[in-house]
RNA sequence: CGGGCUGUAGUUUAGCUUGGUAGAACGCUACCUUGGGGUGGUAGAGGCCGUGGGUUCAAAUCCCGCCAGCCCGACCA
């Protein structure tokens, strides 16, 4: 089978992963380099792409009882500075304006690195009373962190994303929140996205700056490489101690609030990227692809032409209620020509019509994700097929990507195994101590982290208790290992 | 910020060692041809060779500075 042989091959091409996502990126159109180092442009298809992405999980957020705002891009720097661990951990990261209309600011402006600080200044405001708990606010914006090394969509400087804000009166309230919200990012990734992920706690290292428990979604990419696609954050009461965040309970007294925060970005376009591939380009899900269907007409001479054209738009017409769809009618290019370009642009769903089909009542499929061409499908009841060949076809790539983090998902049980393991990539499942240096210990022999202490683990027969893979002591849990970005 | 590499047409690049008229492919424009897997042809347009200095009769080529980018290390959704 094609398929298998494909993914086998990636398989093998473990570290090629990056040219890939630029490679990709660039040649189908959705982001190009800016003159600004670190920063992207997000061309039209690419941001189609991300209006999918954003209109599946803003109706997510909004049945789940959210409201969406938007909060300034410029943060007073000394609002960041009231929280010592948020401060130490993004004061790296800052860029901050120190002029503005020709004069030296009194207060320097940090721009946004993420809104913690200026929702809770606001939020102290508008909480007065348990009556006013919950908040339950979201924002799409653009964040600005200066990053080292920058990648198209998994790490630029300045970035789109969607953060999540609530305030709640208990902890267990807030904490129910933040794994709803996880959920819902986990449905986003495999049920939209296609990409399977391992859902569980972050360890104390790679805990947000600022937060109680940061949850997390951990993909395993083409290339082995870990992306932490989403993270949702319990912030306990934190902000609200440093921003004086309060609310009269039912009793009279004054309580600082619980809160949450929890994200998700256009890095989750790189990971569509570096999930779906092959040889020919990207491999968009049905669900988000920007153009679903594309229709390529076959024809010779003018006559042909438009006896085809007028058959394509008929079938665009009969389509277009229930699919993203588009006819490619232009010219200059022959159909061989197009076949490749929607290929490399990864649309699930080619229609080619020439003459022979319309003779025949009939149209050709080609399925991206396979790559199966498939004759001489009826014209009659095509509506019904396609409906039922897009969830196959959403359903394959999901599959796909499941086998691919089967396949690359491994136990080990001592440092040597790791070490072997973790050179070819992949989710390495391994008893940890919980001890910080033996996680910093891996990280500076190997590159590998902790992504996540898993809820649940991806693999069968696990003991309850076992021994650190570094230290060798006792151990009652089991973690994920991976090089990540 | 350290170490390595690279800047030539829109893109990918040849030329640089050994100074002497800047070449190709793709893309672009026009016309013809072709069209069921990137059709073929003819004719065109397109370059202060990253930038500033130096050496020289003469610099894309040699030397020095600067700038930018990429890769490798220290940070991260």
């Amino acid at each position: 089978m094609t398929t298998t042989q494909n993914i086998d091959a990636q398989d093998k091409d473990l570290d090629h992963g990056e040219s890939i996502l630029a490679k990709i990126a660039l040649e189908a159109e959705l982001a190009d380099y800016s003159p600004v180092k670190g920063c992207m442009v997000i061309r039209p298809y690419g941001y189609a792409i991300w209006e999918q992405v954003q209109s599946s999980l803003d109706k997510m957020i909004k049945d789940t009882g959210h409201q969406n705002a938007y909060f300034p891009l410029f943060i007073p720097e000394s609002f960041l500075k009231k929280e010592a661990e948020h401060v130490e951990g993004f004061a790296p990261e800052c860029a901050v304006v120190t002029y503005g209309g020709g004069k030296e600011l009194e207060e320097k402006l940090v721009v946004r690195p993420t809104s913690e600080t200026i929702i809770n200044y606001m939020l102290s405001k508008w909480i007065h009373s348990y009556r006013d708990l919950p908040v339950l606010l979201n924002q799409w914006a653009n964040i600005v962190r200066w990053e080292m090394r920058t990648r198209l969509f998994l790490r630029t400087t300045e970035f789109l994303w969607q953060e999540g804000h609530t305030a709640h009166a208990t902890f267990e309230e807030a904490n129910e929140e933040t794994r709803k919200m996880l959920e819902i990012y986990k449905t986003l990734s495999e049920q939209f996205l296609a990409i399977p992920v391992i859902d569980g706690i972050k360890t104390d290292s790679q805990r947000f700056a600022g937060a109680v428990t940061t949850y997390c979604i951990e993909g395993l990419m083409k290339d082995g490489k870990a992306l932490q696609m989403g993270t949702s954050h319990y912030l306990g009461q934190n902000f609200a101690r440093a921003f004086d965040t309060k609310f009269q309970d039912q009793n009279g007294q004054l309580q600082h609030v619980h809160q949450t925060s929890w994200g998700v970005s256009t890095r989750l376009i790189g990971a569509i990227i570096m999930t779906h591939n092959d040889e020919k380009g990207l491999k968009l899900p049905p669900k988000i692809a920007p153009v679903q269907i594309i229709i390529v007409p076959i024809y010779k001479e003018l006559q042909e032409r438009e006896l085809v054209l007028s058959k394509c738009k008929e079938i665009l017409s009969s389509l277009k209620d229930d699919f993203r769809v588009k006819i490619d009618d232009r010219d200059q290019f022959t159909p061989g020509w197009k076949f490749n370009h929607w290929e490399i642009k990864g649309v699930p769903i080619r229609i080619n019509l020439g003459p022979k089909d319309i003779a025949n009542n009939v149209v050709e499929i080609v399925r991206r994700d396979t790559n199966q061409k498939l004759k001489n499908i009826p014209q009659d009841g095509l509506k019904q097929y396609l409906l039922n060949l897009s969830t196959e076809i959403q359903e394959t790539l999901f599959t796909q990507a499941k086998d691919f983090q089967a396949r690359n998902t491994f136990t080990v049980t001592n440092e040597d195994e790791f070490s072997k393991k973790i050179l070819s990539g992949g989710f390495l499942i391994g008893f940890w101590c919980e001890n910080t240096t033996c996680e910093e210990i891996l990280k500076q022999k190997y590159k590998a982290t902790i992504r996540c202490i898993p809820f649940k683990l991806p693999v069968d027969q696990m003991k309850e208790e076992g021994y650190c893979i570094v230290c060798n002591k006792n151990s009652k849990q089991r973690v994920v290992f991976a090089k990540a970005y």
